[in-house]
DNA sequence: TAAGGGCTGATTTTT
DNA sequence: TCAGCCCTTA
C-alpha cells in the first residue's frame, strides 16, 4: 500500500522527523487557513519555525513572502534565530517582528498616499501622549484632575481599537465624560498630525485606513505576503485582526497560534473572541490542538490544570505530559515582604548548591514595585540577579531628553520632543514666551516649530527671542548635516552644543553623575546599532527604540537569576520558578474592574513557565502606600490539587480542602492563622516573630484571648506592647 | 524666570 | 513610600 505525500522524504525535511504527528500535520498543512491551538509548552514555537522552513524547503515561498507577526521584539529574534539553524541565512528576508514594527515598516513607505504625515514622523510613547493630552485637556479648559490624561488616553486607545473614529465616538458617548473624552480625541489626532506624529494605535490603524482606502496598496501587500503566520493569537486586538484577515484575504493562506488559557492582555484591547472569530471567518480552516506538554513535569502540569479549570470560559482541552512526576510544589509562608526576600535568596542558594545554574531560575510577580524587597533578599544573599522591567533605560529622565534633541533633528515638527527640551537646560525660555508661540500657532495653523521661526511676530520680548533664535538654529545646523557624516560623531557634537551634558556636569551630584553615564550608554547604544547596520539612519535607529519593550534587553546567557513579572515571562520556561506574593489583593490584583478570569490565567501562565521545581511564597504583611497591611493567602493557592503541594519543611499542606473546590473563607483563615501564635501558646522567654519588628523574646503576657496584651522585647526595636490579635506573632 | 519646599495621590499588567 | 506638582520667594 503507498500512501500519497505530498512531497517525497529526503535530507531536506529531515527535520520533520523531530515532531509529534499533531506537529508535523499542522507543518505540512500548509494551504489555507489553519488554527493551532497550542497549550503551555506543547512546541508552539517549535511547529512556527517548522512550518516555515518547510514553506522555504518545499519551495513553496520565498524569504520575503512570509509574513510572521509576533508580539515582542524577543520572540522574533528567537524564532528567527531558529529558523536559521534551519535553513540558513536566507531567514533574514522573511518579514518576521512584533505587530507594530513591521506595520510602522510599511508606514514609512506608505504613509504619504494618506496626506496627513510624512515619512519621518515620530512614534508617540504613552508619556508623550499624556504630555499632548494635558496640554489639550488645559486648552478645553477642563480640570485635569477631573478628566485625566491617563483615562483619555485609555478611551482613546480603546477606541481606535474598536476602529472608531473620533465623529463615531462622539456619536457613541454614553455620558458627559465620554463626550469630553470623544472631543479631546478630535482635536488629540489634529495635534498628532500637526505634529507628524503617530501613537502606537495609529500604527494598526492607518494601515488599515490605507487599505481600505487604496486597494491596489492592499493587492501589492497581498501579492506579497504570500503565507501569513500569527503567533500569541489570543493576545491580538481587533486592529489586528481586521488589518490581517485584509493582508490574507486574497490567498487566504493565514495560520494563527494561540492558547485562550493563556490570554492576559484583555486589559489593553486584546480579545480572546478573535480565536472562535476565526472559526466564523474561515469556517473551512484546519484546526490542530496541541496537547502534549513537553516542558513541565507531570506535578507542575497538575497544578496547572487545577488552577485554570476554575475558569468558566475556557475551550475544552486536556494537556498531558510523558515526563517525569517530578518535586511536589512547594508553599513558602512569610512573615514580611524582607522575610519573603530573604527565604527565596536562601531557596536560590541551595538549589545552586543542587546544581541549578543561577540562568535557569527566575522569580516571578504580579507587579513591578515587589521587586525591590526579593532584590534587597538576593543582594544581602549575594546572589546574582537581573531585573528585567520597571523603569526601563529608554524611559529615564536623561534618556528621553537625549531622545527628544534627536527626534527633533529628523522631525523638527515633533511638538512633544520640543516642548521636552526647548528649556532644557534652562534657556530664559519661559511659559509666557510659549504661551505666545502657541497663540501664534494656533492663529496661523504652524506647527510649534514653524511658530518659533515667526517668533518676532508673536509679541515675544527681545530677551526671551534671543534664545528662541540661537535654539532654532542650533537644530538647523545640526539637521543639515544628517547623513552625512557618523551618526555617532554628529551626535556627540550636538549634544555639547545643547549644554545638557555640561548642565548634568555641573551638578556635582551622584544622580547626576549616573544620569551622565547612562547618556553616555546611550551613545554606545547608537555606535553599536551602527556597526550592526552601517546603512542604518537615525531615524531607523529613534524607530527601533520607540518600539522596544523592557523584555528585549532581557539576557539569557549570563549566569543570573532572573527578576520579573508575569507578563514579560510570557513565552518563556526555567528549571525553577518562584511565585511571590500569592495574597489576596495582590495576586490576582483586586481592583473594581479585575477580570478574576484573567487574573488566574497569568497565574496560569506563571506556574507553566516552570520546568522542575515550582515555589510559590506569600507574605503575611506587605507595606502598601506606605503603611503595614496584613495580607490574606491567594485563593489561587487553594485552587491547587493539594497533592501536589508541600510546605517548606516536605509536609502536605494541612486544611486545604478537599482540592475539588475551593475552601470558604473560614478554611482559608485555618489555614492562614495556621503558625500564628494565640495566647495558649504564649510564654514569657518564648522567642517570636513580628511581621513588622521581626524577632524578638516574650516579656509578658496580660490578660487571655484575642485581646490579651503582650509584651515583647524586640532585638531590633526594643519593648513593645501588643494587642495579640493584631500582632501575629510567630514561633521564631 | 529659576529654585526650593510642602502637599497630594497613586500602584496592575505593556505593544 | 515617593515622585511629581503647585506655590512661594528671590
Amino acid at each position: 500500500m503507498r500512501t500519497f505525500r505530498l512531497t517525497p522524504p529526503s535530507e531536506a525535511f529531515a527535520f520533520l522527523e523531530e515532531l509529534n504527528d499533531v506537529q508535523r500535520q499542522a507543518v505540512e498543512h500548509t494551504e489555507g487557513p489553519v488554527l493551532i491551538i497550542a497549550g503551555a509548552g506543547s512546541g508552539k514555537t517549535r511547529v512556527l519555525t517548522y512550518r516555515i522552513a518547510y514553506l522555504l524547503a518545499t519551495g513553496r515561498a520565498y524569504p520575503e513572502q512570509i509574513l510572521a507577526l509576533t508580539f515582542t521584539n524577543k520572540a522574533a529574534r528567537e524564532m528567527q534565530r531558529r529558523i536559521e539553524e534551519l535553513v540558513g541565512p536566507r531567514a533574514q528576508h522573511i518579514w518576521m517582528g512584533t505587530f507594530h514594527a513591521l506595520f510602522a515598516r510599511i508606514l514609512r513607505q506608505e504613509i504619504d498616499h494618506l496626506g496627513l504625515w510624512n515619512r519621518q514622523f515620530t512614534i508617540y510613547d504613552t508619556e508623550d501622549q499624556e504630555r499632548l493630552l494635558l496640554g489639550v485637556i488645559k486648552e478645553k479648559q477642563l480640570d485635569p484632575k477631573l478628566i485625566s490624561p491617563r483615562s483619555v488616553r485609555h478611551r482613546i486607545s480603546f477606541w481606535k481599537n474598536q476602529l472608531l473614529s473620533p465623529e463615531e465616538a462622539r456619536r457613541l458617548a454614553a455620558n458627559v465624560l465620554e463626550a469630553h473624552a470623544a472631543d479631546l480625541y478630535a482635536l488629540y489626532q489634529e495635534r498628532l498630525a500637526r505634529a507628524n506624529a503617530l501613537d502606537f494605535d495609529d500604527l494598526l490603524l492607518l494601515p488599515i485606513r490605507l487599505f481600505e482606502q487604496f486597494p491596489e496598496v492592499l493587492a501589492r501587500y497581498q501579492q506579497r505576503f504570500r503565507y501569513i503566520l500569527i503567533d500569541e493569537y489570543q493576545d491580538t486586538n481587533r486592529a489586528q485582526y481586521v488589518v490581517t484577515r485584509l493582508l490574507a484575504a486574497a490567498h487566504r493562506n493565514l495560520c494563527v497560534v494561540g492558547d485562550d488559557a493563556q490570554a492576559i492582555y484583555a486589559f489593553r484591547g486584546a480579545d480572546i473572541r478573535n480565536i472562535l472569530s476565526f472559526q466564523e471567518d474561515y469556517p473551512d480552516a484546519a484546526v490542530f490542538r496541541l496537547e502534549q506538554n513537553y516542558r513541565s513535569t507531570k506535578r507542575i502540569l497538575r497544578a496547572a490544570d487545577s488552577v485554570i479549570r476554575f475558569n468558566r470560559n475556557q475551550l475544552p482541552k486536556q494537556l498531558w505530559t510523558a515526563n517525569p512526576d517530578g518535586e511536589p510544589i512547594v508553599l513558602l509562608r512569610c512573615a514580611s515582604e524582607r522575610e519573603e526576600g530573604e527565604t527565596i535568596a536562601r531557596m536560590l542558594l541551595q538549589l545552586r548548591r543542587e546544581g541549578y545554574p543561577y540562568r535557569e531560575m527566575a522569580v516571578l510577580y504580579r507587579t513591578n514595585a515587589q521587586s525591590r524587597a526579593i532584590e534587597d533578599g538576593l543582594r544581602m544573599a549575594a546572589v546574582p540577579y537581573q531585573l528585567v522591567g520597571g523603569l526601563s533605560f529608554y524611559k529615564r529622565r536623561e534618556i528621553k531628553d537625549v531622545l527628544a534633541y534627536l527626534r527633533l533633528l529628523v522631525n523638527p515638527d515633533d511638538e512633544e520632543a520640543l516642548l521636552r527640551v526647548l528649556n532644557v537646560p534652562p534657556r530664559g525660555i519661559g511659559e509666557r514666551t510659549l504661551e505666545r508661540l502657541r497663540l501664534l500657532a494656533a492663529e496661523r495653523g504652524y506647527s510649534l516649530w514653524q511658530a518659533i521661526a515667526h517668533a518676532s511676530e508673536a509679541g515675544i520680548s527681545t530677551r526671551a527671542l534671543n534664545p528662541l533664535e540661537r535654539f532654532r538654529e542650533m537644530v538647523e545646523h545640526y539637521r543639515a548635516q544628517l547623513g552625512t557624516r557618523a551618526a555617532v560623531e554628529l551626535v556627540r557634537d550636538y549634544l555639547g552644543a545643547t549644554g545638557l551634558m555640561e548642565a548634568l556636569l555641573a551638578e556635582r551630584t551622584p544622580e547626576a553623575e549616573a544620569r551622565w553615564e547612562n547618556v553616555q550608554e546611550l551613545l554606545s547604544a547608537i555606535a553599536e546599532f551602527q556597526q550592526l547596520r552601517p546603512e542604518a539612519t537615525l531615524d531607523a535607529f529613534l524607530q527601533e527604540v520607540s518600539l522596544l519593550t523592557d523584555i528585549d534587553t532581557y539576557e539569557p546567557d549570563t549566569d543570573r537569576v532572573t527578576l520579573m513579572t508575569v507578563h514579560a515571562a510570557k513565552g518563556l520556561e526555567f528549571r525553577v520558578v518562584f511565585i511571590a506574593g500569592m495574597e489576596e489583593g495582590l495576586f490576582p490584583i483586586l481592583a473594581p474592574d479585575t477580570d478574576i478570569e484573567e487574573e488566574r490565567r497569568l497565574f496560569y501562565v506563571g506556574l507553566t513557565r516552570a520546568r522542575e521545581r515550582l515555589f510559590l511564597s506569600h507574605s503575611q504583611s506587605r507595606y502598601r502606600f506606605g503603611t503595614l497591611q496584613y495580607m490574606e493567602r491567594s485563593r489561587f493557592l487553594q485552587e491547587i490539587d493539594p497533592e501536589v503541594l508541600v510546605d517548606e519543611r516536605g509536609r502536605p499542606i494541612a486544611g486545604s480542602g478537599t482540592g475539588t473546590l475551593s475552601g470558604s473563607d473560614a478554611d482559608r483563615r485555618v489555614v492562614y492563622d495556621e503558625d500564628i501564635l494565640d495566647w495558649h501558646a504564649l510564654r514569657p522567654g518564648m522567642r517570636v516573630e513580628h511581621p513588622q519588628f521581626g524577632e524578638g523574646r516574650v516579656l509578658e503576657v496580660q490578660g487571655s484571648g484575642p485581646q490579651a496584651r503582650v509584651l515583647v522585647h524586640f532585638d531590633l526595636y526594643g519593648q513593645k506592647k501588643l494587642v495579640l490579635q493584631y500582632a501575629r506573632l510567630r514561633r521564631a
